[in-house]
DNA sequence: AAATCGTGGAA
DNA sequence: TTTCCAAGATT
């Protein structure tokens, strides 16, 4: 175990000088509102702040307090959110706004302790609200507070495991600082998003540059030590999107898989890509919707799109719409009925929360 | 404990 | 192209 004292206490007030010289000028800096604070943390969790900024503005704006916030419908805060990804953070935001306001009489926990009962809010983002809005000598340990704490004290242990993470917790709890731990977790992190970088870290002025373990050996590459790897799913993803005069038929997607709440058309997965026939004849019986439909199908306009490709974090999606044009209203308010899907117009499509790759589809060949 | 959950940017 | 990964949480 490396030793975690750092000589007569100075960590903290040199990495405090670091950041009133070299901090951003971020909103979420200016204000001590719970509310704000919380949001911003919901959003910047595996987001950087580039990609969460705007969205950060707009939810403020749209949402001044949890109260607004809670009283807003979910379909509507998950279209703000939509592009920002991991769609759980904003159905778990609106869950825990409302219990704020029902249960907790609008106003937030003020504890690290209690916070962390907050559906959405884990130990990071608990620590980080208890210190920015309430100055609680918590430290917030993110991916930034791992890769500074190993490379400057030549910590090895390992950040997926619990008992890492642990190690780290502790170690950043005992560096911080005992006057301003809101102003030393921001700091700690924000050394490391501009400072000490994954790639290429500025060591050149580095005010640990003396006694940094990772520097002194040039492995600052190998820290943070992580072992976990994601494996990577392919998937085919075949979308019919029936429309008629800028009518589409859509559906909001449930259970655990990806996308939960989002709107997506009618979708047949199969393990490999299927031409608009093979696709057809390939229907399993629970997969047949009302009779001449498919005929009707056949029969009419179909356009197939260029294939998508869509990355996400352990899925590879390899994506085929088929655009179906149907002759009148009533066979698309008919397919409505037979797949429990709604008929969207334009308007309402576009104020639907969707995926990016949905999204993008539309762009290109509906809107 | 390991899997799952998005998107976009950079090396 | 591939790989990593960014102010993580949940199950």
């Amino acid at each position: 175990m490396t030793s975690t004292t750092y000589s007569d206490n100075s960590f903290d007030s040199t990495l405090i000088s670091w950041y009133l010289k070299h901090k951003r000028d971020l909103p979420w800096r200016e204000t001590t509102d719970p509310y704000k604070i919380w949001l911003s943390e919901i959003i910047l969790q595996q987001t950087r702040v580039q990609q969460g900024l705007p969205y950060y503005e707009r939810f403020v704006a749209q949402y001044p307090t949890v109260k607004d916030f809670a009283a807003a419908p979910q379909d509507e805060i998950l279209r703000l959110w939509q592009g920002l990804g991991y769609y759980s953070r904003a159905r778990n935001m609106h869950t825990t706004a409302n219990h704020i306001v029902d249960e907790l009489g609008g106003t937030f926990p003020t504890s690290y302790k209690e916070l962390l009962k907050l559906k959405g809010v884990g130990k990071y983002t608990a620590a980080a609200i208890a210190s920015f809005a309430f100055k609680e000598k918590v430290a917030s340990v993110d991916g930034n507070v791992y890769r500074v704490l190993s490379r400057v004290f030549g910590m090895a242990d390992d950040i997926a495991s619990p008992k890492g993470q642990q190690a780290f917790s502790e170690l950043a709890n005992s560096l911080i600082s005992e006057e301003h731990p809101d102003l030393f977790n921001q700091a700690l992190m924000e050394f490391g998003a501009i400072q000490c970088t994954p790639a290429n870290p500025n060591c050149m002025f580095c005010p640990f540059a003396q006694e940094c373990v990772a520097r002194s050996n040039g492995e600052q590459s190998s820290f943070p030590v992580k072992t976990k790897k994601v494996k990577v799913k392919k998937r085919f993803l075949h979308y019919l999107v029936f429309e008629h005069k800028g009518m589409l038929l859509m559906k909001q997607r449930k259970g655990k898989d990806i996308w939960q709440g989002l709107f997506d058309f009618y979708l047949i997965e199969r393990d490999k890509f299927l031409t608009f026939d093979a696709l057809i004849s390939s229907l399993s019986s629970d997969e047949i919707w009302g009779t001449g439909l498919l005929e009707t199908a056949m029969d009419n306009n179909v356009k197939e799109s260029p294939d998508f490709k869509h990355i996400l974090t352990h899925q590879r999606l390899s994506v085929r719409f088929f655009k179906v044009e149907l002759p009148n209203a009533e066979k698309l308010q008919e397919l409505s009925n037979h797949l429990g899907m709604s008929v969207l117009s334009i308007d309402e499509v576009n104020d639907s929360p969707k995926p990016i790759l949905i999204e993008n589809y539309l762009k290109e060949y509906i809107y």
